[in-house]
DNA sequence: AGAATAAGAACGAACGTTCGTTTTTATTTG
DNA sequence: CAAATAAAAACGAACGTTCGTTCTTATTCT
């Protein structure tokens, strides 16, 4: 075994030690959970964690940047060359719900560190990751001709703003008391963004 | 002075201590927040809180319940019997987001809900608010007929979806480095909802 | 006077971190 | 290939601090 693909002793607690540590944060947050229960959870010692990081905080920002999902998000979006609008769309819209939907710590995770580190200077997620995101804006500025003159980033917020809110409010409302909402909406959503975007004579 | 309308001592101090618990919350979040900390914010002893408050758990309870905006938002989402759903809609989103921009607190508890007390059997902001907003789902059963046959709860799930993204992002992305979203895109969000929702003759 | 409230010391439990030490793993030497 | 050595990792007790809560005593109201 080379030295390259086998992960020594150190590497897998240390991996352990992230695991345990994101479960836990995603659970109860981040000043809730106490060195303790990631140590337990890891199956390690309260002084053995320290061997491989300095601070708790230190633990928490590695977690935020290793977990999070846009990495694998945004290949998601690519724009395939012979597809119209509507088929980007469609695909684009389904495939970033279900991404979110495979990984719900992410959301918990931006919440947790929303709420705890706002306004102190940690790495933040956002920011890290923004620029990442920023090239798929040109998907819809490539687009512009079939669509209705709407600046390109608006046509970019409000995709993804929409298809957020889907996976959120089904997220949060799959529990409610009166259950209303009709399960399969996306195709719903689609169509709404589609004819809120499209130019007139290129709706379908 | 009579008895109705004049606040007691006790009341005061009262007040004062869920309002200093109400800002530190929305700061640090439940957790990161202490006893000692909203004691002093609310000009009282340590000891004082507790003969207002049994725990610091029901402070909070006390807190989401009574600093939750839903009943002012709500009454903004009426509708003028004689006025388009056109109208209806640019009015709605204008008031939601201004009046979400005047509380982002309630944001911010309600993240702070999700993240601290998910699972735990809380009084739940979301669970408790539902029923009050189910009722604005008639002012899109009332309007179908100018509608293209969405069905109306999936009307009023993007209206609230695409609206408070556009306020989420706004709030986020503010401090961002690119600053390439523009300002006043809240126009483009109504005009890309009202051709997405609006049946193609009735398109402005 | 008497009930309500404020004050702050006191409590034990739990916190993040450090410590000296032991045990395990990796590397060097003979 | 072993034996010797160095380095890394695990351990769990202990540190000082802070936590939420309780208690006792003083003060403020009506």
């Amino acid at each position: 075994m080379t030295k390259t693909e086998a992960l020594t002793k150190g590497e897998r607690t240390r991996q352990a030690v992230l695991d345990a540590a994101h479960q836990l944060f995603v659970e109860q947050g981040f000043a809730a959970t106490s060195m303790r229960q990631i140590a337990d959870r890891a199956g390690l010692a309260l002084g053995g964690i320290y061997n491989h990081f300095p601070t708790k905080e230190s633990i928490f920002s590695e977690v935020i940047m290793a977990y999070h999902p846009f990495h694998q998000v945004i290949p998601l979006l690519k724009d395939t060359p012979g597809d119209t609008f509507e088929v980007f769309v469609r695909n684009a819209a389904k495939s970033m719900v279900a991404e979110l939907g495979r990984r719900p710590d992410f959301i918990k995770l931006m919440f947790v560190e929303l709420v705890e580190f706002e306004g102190k200077n940690m790495p933040n997620m956002l920011q890290t990751v923004f620029p990442q995101v920023l090239p798929l804006v040109q998907r819809f500025t490539d687009r512009q001709d079939e669509l209705r003159g709407i600046p390109p980033f608006t046509l970019f917020r409000s995709f993804l703003g929409l298809f957020f809110s889907y996976y959120m409010t089904e997220f949060l409302l799959v529990n409610m008391p009166a259950n209303l909402f009709q399960k399969d909406s996306l195709d719903d959503f689609v169509d709404i963004y589609l004819h809120g975007v499209l130019a007139p004579k290129d709706v379908i």
